[in-house]
RNA sequence: GGGCGUUUAGCUCAGCUGGUUCAGAGCAUCUGCCUUACAAGCAGAGGGUCGGCGGUUCGAAUCCGUCAACGCCCACCA
């Protein structure tokens, strides 16, 4: 069979990938095996695969192939986020683009819109996963907003309003005037931006003099309650009780003292307003000042702030510092530099803004979250991030859980005619509970559903319960079997959006932890270590990448460079790399395949090979498992890539490879198809297509058979003395190719090895095949005019009479000898020193002495050699 | 303003509780080869005062201090 001399991926990871699922491969049932469970971290519903997905779901399917060739019983399960405010966002614009408002739309208009776009993008993603070989099971593919999932959600809605825990008030929050709804902590970017300082003259009621306010925002004055110094203060102890004017609009407002002024900010003088910053809003409730809100939700001021009603905020701040210039109330400014925050979503700059909002109270449910990581029932890779975990922990705050917006799931908060409300799953029982509450007659109808929905995170927090359906049935099989998960793989910027608060909902729903270990991924940069965006056009398409180089060739390139929490630069030559060394399976295949079989005697090279090649592997094994266990795939992958490429390509199949056009003896072939196939169960998690080509081509398969639910090759017996042993013979090999390249010798050409002294000669077999000699003599001492090395304590030469050049070998051996005087020096100095002698280990000092005798001989062997050229 | 992390070969990184697996790997570079598995390859080679300084120690890439550069997270100084 003519097998082609390049890889080619296009023509199988469909033909697999189909294979796979027509056979269910990918599809877990609960049984009495050890359960390996994934949830993923589900996209947005609408998103499009980009290099930080690639990156993430190949080390899952990693993961998650290891585990099932482990003979766990595993499941990654898929799924999509709903993605409250990106979505409607996409949805928005969409509609604009077609002349639609929003506004325009009744609610129910507006989400069939958003389900026909989430219908027309959602999946997208997911097909794009299949192509990376991503071994979900789809059959359990769950979204945030279908159905089992929005029970869930209101389930524990009004589960935890019913513990008191969701409340219901009016706070500051951030709002963001662009998508028209308020926002968690978590989601404000604070970011520097350089601005000016304004000085303000507020003119002392009934004198002749004023006060300077220093303020970022002069156009917030129509807003201001009060003006506040510190108590302490000499430079404006003359305010004390007075009342000052606000400038332009020209009301009078009291001066309050308070021990949270910097004296030495500005002039020491801070003007309150309480509707928008969270300083003033909580000094105006200490000290009881009315608020005054200026701004509508879009950002524009509202009637409060005549005289620019109407105006955007930003406009009004560059008109108020020319009016206020033209009435002289404007001191100075300075440019300033302060961090202003900004929607994650939009960008938009945030206004603090006095609102109507749900919240969830936190520091109950932190609680058990927090000790889980601190005693390691979670472990976090790489465990740095405990850290950050514990400080936001400590710290953290009740959790703003209501969005203005209508995509997502609509709190289930009914309002009743006079006042109050009831929460409840469904309007009819909420209707009943209504009937209790409320002394008068009431109907359904009366009943008004709170407008809001739910924060995105409120849903994807019961993620690892939820798409086992655990919270309305949290009894069922499913949930009892695979919970708690095993490994969760995401990235360390949604370590609180997303990572702390599932590991809250599970202990509060589940007392167990929601996943045993956290494996933070870094952010796929380019080359130049930027972070990949649109606007520098700098991200490869992923799906491109995999035409280019394969699936398996793209994995590779994603995990050569991933050590766990590190930033990767991605590199497109990784991908190559990768490509390159699917070429090289592909080929060490094609070399075996293509082999007769005869029953003729087994050469004792091929005997030799095979003993060290066991212990090679089983060495390698042992070491993977313990890389694995240490979630460092990036070097196991190398480990893998190193053993089937320099051990068994280049030592190995060279080793026991027949002449050509010979047979080689079955017994070896046998042997070899183990290997190969031990290899191919090793690269597997790594390159599922290939390997699975491979392992199908390399024997008889039954149907349905797949090298998936292969298990992974086990360690066998070590010989540590035959690794090393053979460690010398490569060294004896290298040395011999090394003077056929100096002296320019053809490798056809066969040359004579002698080896002075002592000297183990149970691998000549493999050193006369490797260096194409044709003998190898034990001689006392060496022929003249040879030219020589060392390996270890051995000395080799390999006799060239008229090939030599004196000179060169002199100047070679001088500096050889220069070295180990060198060498010789400093061990003595050191084994001279008593202290050392005293204090060291004595195996160290042993070796020490080991090494003094080891170079005094090379030396010694040198100086003679020298002498004997120099003749 | 607090906290964390990084700095080792041209590039990306590994070096755990101080001492021959301590100066390593892959890629890149250089040299010679189209040797019938593979030029997407084979065989060899070169390359680093382990960020600077100081300390502990018989001994420091490794421990301590300090400085510098870069990165990240958190924070209400207008």
């Amino acid at each position: 069979m003519e097998i082609a001399s390049k890889y080619n991926p296009a023509e199988v990871e469909d033909k697999w990938y189909k294979y796979w699922m027509e056979n269910r491969l990918f599809h877990s049932e609960p049984d009495e095996r050890e359960p390996y469970t994934i949830v993923i971290p589900p996209p947005n519903v609408t998103g499009v695969l980009h290099m930080g997905h690639m990156l993430n779901n190949t080390i899952q399917d990693v993961l998650v192939r290891r585990a099932r060739m482990q003979g766990k019983n595993a499941c990654w399960v898929p799924g999509t986020d709903h993605a409250s405010i990106a979505t409607e966002a996409k949805v928005v614009a969409r509609l604009a683009s077609q002349g639609i408002k929003k506004n325009d739309l009744s609610r129910d208009e507006f989400l069939r819109h958003a389900w026909d776009w989430t219908h027309e993008h959602g999946g997208i993603i997911l097909e794009q996963l299949k192509k990376l070989g991503a071994s979900c099971d789809w059959e359990r593919t769950a979204f945030t907003m279908d159905e089992i999932r929005s029970e869930s959600v209101l389930r524990v809605f009004c589960d935890l309003f019913d513990k008191g825990l969701i409340y219901r008030g009016v706070r500051m929050v951030n709002w963001d005037p662009k998508a028209l709804t308020a926002l968690s902590d978590e989601e404000v970017i604070h970011k520097e931006v350089n601005g000016k300082l304004y000085y303000l003259r507020y003119r002392v009621e009934g004198e002749d003099d004023y006060a300077v306010v220093a303020t970022t925002r002069p156009e917030t004055i129509m807003g201001d309650t009060a003006m506040c110094i510190h108590p302490d203060d000499p430079k404006n102890a003359r305010l004390k009780g007075k009342k000052v004017i606000v400038p332009l609009i020209n009301r009078v407002i009291p001066v309050i003292e308070d021990e949270y002024v910097d004296i030495d900010f500005g002039t020491g003088c801070l003007k309150v307003t309480p509707a928008h910053d969270i300083n003033d809003y909580v000094l105006g409730e200490k000290h009881h000042l009315p608020s005054i809100d200026i701004f509508n939700p879009d950002g524009t001021l509202n009637e409060n702030g005549a005289p620019y009603t109407g105006m955007d905020r930003f406009e009004v701040r560059k008109k108020i510092e020319k009016d206020l210039q033209e009435a002289g109330l404007l001191e100075k400014t300075e440019s300033y530099t302060n961090k202003v925050g900004f929607s994650e979503r939009t960008n938009e700059a945030i206004e603090p803004k006095l609102s109507m909002q749900w919240f969830l109270k936190m520091d109950q449910l932190a609680k058990p979250a927090l000790d889980a990581v601190e005693n390691d029932t979670i472990k976090f890779y790489p465990d740095k991030y405990k850290n950050t975990y514990r400080h936001w922990m400590e710290n953290v705050k009740d959790w703003c859980i209501s969005r203005q917006l209508w995509w997502g799931h609509r709190i289930p908060a009914y309002f009743l005619p006079k006042g109050g409300y009831v929460v409840a799953m469904t309007k009819e029982e909420a209707y009943e509970k209504a009937k209790k509450q409320v002394d008068y007659p009431i109907v359904i109808d009366d009943l008004k559903q709170d407008e809001d929905v739910l924060d995105t995170w409120f849903s994807s927090w019961l993620w690892p319960i939820s798409v086992f359906d655990g919270i309305n049935h949290p009894d069922n099989k499913d949930i009892n079997y695979y919970y708690p998960t095993s490994d969760l793989v995401t990235g360390p910027d949604i370590i609180f959006f997303w990572v702390a608060r599932m590991i809250m909902a599970g202990y509060e729903y589940r007392h167990q932890p929601c996943f045993r270990n956290v494996y933070f991924t870094g952010i796929v940069r380019d080359k130049l270590g930027r972070k990949m965006s649109k606007q520098l056009g700098n991200s490869p398409d992923p799906i491109e990448l995999m035409n280019k180089y394969g699936a398996d060739g793209v994995r590779m390139g994603m995990l050569l460079s991933s050590a766990a929490g590190n930033d990767l630069l991605f590199d497109e030559a990784l991908c190559e790399q990768g490509r390159n060394f699917n070429n090289k399976i592909w080929n060490a295949f094609r070399l075996v395949k293509g082999w007769q079989t005869a029953e003729i005697e087994q050469p004792e090279s091929s005997k030799i090979a095979i003993e060290w090649f066991e212990s090679k592997l089983s060495e390698t094994i042992v070491e993977l498992d313990d890389l694995f266990s240490k979630y460092r795939l990036s070097e196991a992958l190398m480990m893998v890539y190193k053993l089937f490429w320099d051990e068994f390509s280049s030592w190995y199949l060279e080793i026991i490879k027949p002449g050509y056009q010979q047979p080689i003896d079955s017994k070896t072939y046998r042997s070899t198809l183990q290997f190969f196939d031990a290899l191919l169960r090793l690269l597997h998690p790594f390159m599922p297509f290939i390997t699975e080509e491979l392992w199908q081509a390399l024997e008889e398969r039954q149907p349905g058979e797949s090298i998936m639910t292969a298990l992974q090759p086990r360690a066998r017996n070590i010989d540590n003395q035959l690794l090393s042993d053979f460690e010398s013979t490569k060294e004896i090999i290298a040395g011999i190719r090394t003077v056929r390249l100096q002296k320019n010798i053809p490798n056809k050409e066969m040359l004579t090895l002698q080896a002075v002294g002592d000297y183990n000669d149970a691998y000549d077999s493999i050193i006369v095949k490797m260096a194409n000699l044709s003998a190898i003599d034990k001689v006392d001492e060496k022929t003249a005019g040879s030219i020589g090395f060392m390996v270890g304590t051995t000395e080799f030469s390999i006799p060239l009479a008229e090939k030599i050049d004196v000179e060169a070998e002199l100047k070679k051996l001088e500096a050889e000898l220069a070295y180990q005087e060198g060498f010789l020096q400093s061990v003595r100095k050191k084994l001279e020193n008593e202290r050392f002698v005293q204090n060291a280990k004595p195996e160290i000092v042993e070796n020490e002495r080991k090494k003094l005798a080891d170079a005094e001989s090379k030396i010694e062997l040198l100086k003679e050699n020298i002498k004997a050229l120099r003749k």
